[in-house]
DNA sequence: ACAGGTTGTAAGTGATCACTTACCGTAAGT
DNA sequence: ACTTACGGTAAGTGATCACTTACAACCTGT
């Protein structure tokens, strides 16, 4: 139940941006603020809730803390949506084998 | 960029329970609000932001409407959290080979 | 045409949330 | 010990959002 949590924190743009500033390298709260056209506080605030989703995790190196991505949120998030995908497909296949069903978007 | 669409649309717990309820099975929308704590309404309002992220799709049946998931949407956000899953995992295990670098959760 | 059933939409409301500024704790350097 | 740099937290605010009830539109039998 947890991919919950990981969901609905990157559901926030600003707050995925500072996942996405996380791709490859580390940084740290200073540098992923200068990136943003948000405050260091919000930067904060946002990296709280990514560490509670298990999104990211954190060492400190001297006075600075520099923040890294986590698998492990991202795993279970992962999971979820492969099982998600695996029956979605084959429901939706079964469904183009009988050619009779309309289908409808947007 | 359409990922987002689909990640703040499952953010909603409300919003995923309508979702996860058309796991293998279509259903209408009276169907669907029958089964969750909410009004029809609501369950109205969540499937159109649904079909807005490109989750789920419907087609007429008579008077009603029978939604079912759309593969496309939840693509998108596979693909997108499937790159993201190998760099982070390739990140990490460069990591790990250097022993010398402590880690910390919560 | 009328009745019953099914759904989308408008309007209003209460709560949640993302952001700001201000303040406090902590670590390193002189 | 003092200063400087870095980051987390408290408090307040404006906007977004999920939900409700009321109403309008549509399809189907009788």
């Amino acid at each position: 139940m947890a991919y919950g949590m990981a969901l609905s924190a990157l559901a926030d743009p600003t707050r995925r941006a500072v996942f996405e500033r996380l791709r490859g390298r580390a940084a740290s709260v200073g540098e992923i603020a200068a990136d943003l056209p948000v405050s260091r506080p919000a930067v904060s605030q946002h990296l709280k809730a990514l560490k509670l989703a298990g999104l990211v995790a954190d060492r400190s190196e001297g006075a600075r803390r520099i923040y890294h991505i986590d698998p492990l949120g991202l795993g279970e998030l992962r999971r979820w949506l492969d099982e998600f995908w695996d029956e979605a497909l084959a429901a939706f296949k079964k469904d183009v084998e009988v050619p009779a069903t309309p289908r409808r978007r947007k």
